[in-house]
DNA sequence: CGGAATCCTAAAGGATACTG
DNA sequence: CAGTATCCTTTAGGATTCCG
């Protein structure tokens, strides 16, 4: 699958398998469904509540694609419920993942900063205009 | 602007802004772009091309947004050609951005075998039914 | 070269209703 | 409860053309 002898075997190529793999984990629901995920195995409806926003839909499909990817894994519970669980492979997105969550949370003010100063300097260029 | 009070303010919440922040950099060509800029201040050409796959549509937007953010800055350099360059901010996003790309490249045969046999499985299903 | 403008398609996502 | 199925809207993204 791999070819060694291609340099370009990066993630900057469009046609490499790690482009696809990235845009996959790269990805606010991803990243969302793995950090709840690594506290617990979780059933769907508690995901759904937990996940603000998600839509069934959307839902079950990111699930579908993350166990399609190895990440994920569902599997009936003693309680007769399914829940769904990291795999081996999930469990090594979690902390670069938690990362994101970090990132997002803690800089909420600088984002919000910046762009409160590029939209006032956009207005006095419109103005100027 | 926030709200310390409510215990839902984090990305979890659909109308957190650190949720929307995480849609920012949860995303390919953000985590590329930064990636790249962090080696060293690159021109909108060689982005362009560096970034396999990206269109000039697609890259402005994305570097638009991410000035509005305040991670990105373009300033015009010694040989009269603008180049782009992460701040300060943008800087403390590399980490955990270059994480994921490291994760992806490193999992490629993973992936691809889970999806191998997650394919082959649902093909067992279908002539089952 | 570094975009901006326009147009268009495909994909993501939302709403709702239905089912085992 | 845990999905399917359907339909619809919205957004991301691509192709092309034009401009300073």
């Amino acid at each position: 699958m791999k070819d060694p002898m291609n340099p370009e075997w990066t993630v900057f190529s469009a046609r490499c398998p790690s482009r696809r793999s990235l845009a996959r984990i790269a990805n606010k629901w991803t990243a969302l469904i793995v950090i709840l995920l690594n506290e617990q195995p979780l059933r769907f409806g508690e995901l759904h509540v937990r996940v603000d926003g998600i839509t069934k839909k959307v839902l079950v499909e990111t699930l579908r694609a993350l166990e399609r990817d190895g990440m994920v894994a569902h599997s009936r519970h003693a309680d007769g419920h399914a829940r769904y669980g990291l795999t081996d492979l999930g469990r090594t997105l979690h902390e670069p993942l938690q990362a994101l969550q970090i990132w997002a949370e803690s800089h909420v003010d600088d984002v919000q900063r910046a762009q409160d100063r590029y939209d006032s300097a956009a207005d006095r260029q419109e103005g100027t205009a």
